[in-house]
DNA sequence: CGCATATTCAACCATTTGGTTGACGATCAT
DNA sequence: ATGATCGTCAACCAAATGGTTGAATATGCG
């Protein structure tokens, strides 16, 4: 049951993990500062952290009292490796992809708030 | 939380579903057929097959009374899509990865009577 | 018709999941 | 030392999950 497929799958099962994923996207964060826009306990956050942690999705570093919460992309490689293994699919992934980076390569994107 | 990224990863993160979708890889299957290499009982299966048909990464059609059973690449696109971003976000513009990947939490219902 | 095959349904069960609250151990600032 | 802040732990809860059985519903066959 601690196949990594499962738990990076499961990880990803939830939308409360998938925002966590994104904000942690922009930067490291302490545990409390993801736990901000959430309407939730920051024990809920807290456990979501421990999920994704375990998943190998993130990685968390204490430093002093606080907990910082880095993004840990290789996880993610896997599960996206086992969809290439339909050989059918890798096509249909990759050309998306592709079609979407290079219609956002446009330039002078950089200017987010 | 029937966000249709919720479905795609939760049928994903059993390991007996991914061994179905394995298996109609090779071709359409009946539910019996599917069901015959799993030590457990077909009802199981049958959930199982329902799972996946209400995530869209299978369609299930009735002919007779057997009812076949067809991999669906499609709904696996938006969930392989979202991985593979993160997996390679530091290749890509990160502004306009997160402007796409924020479209998938559009639905924020908070809307409860 | 009568029986076998294919599949689901319904009820049940144990375990997991996602959340809460309150107490607790660390750590920093004054 | 005192107190505020950061984060987890423990106990609890409701709901969902993954499985089981046994009955029920189609459908095809002889």
């Amino acid at each position: 049951m601690d196949d990594p497929l499962d738990l990076a799958f499961a990880a990803l099962a939830d939308p409360t993990r998938r925002r966590i994923l994104m904000l942690l996207l922009e930067d490291d964060m302490a545990v409390t500062d993801v736990a901000e826009p959430f309407e939730m306990s920051l024990a809920a956050i807290s456990k979501h952290l421990g999920i994704l942690t375990r998943a190998g999705l993130i990685s968390q570093e204490k430093r002093g009292r606080v907990k910082w919460c880095k993004l840990e992309p290789e996880a993610l490689r896997d599960a996206s490796i086992w969809m290439q293994s339909f050989g059918q699919f890798e096509a249909v992934n990759l050309d998306a992809l592709e079609r979407f980076l290079e219609h956002e390569f446009e330039p002078e994107d950089r200017s987010k708030p």
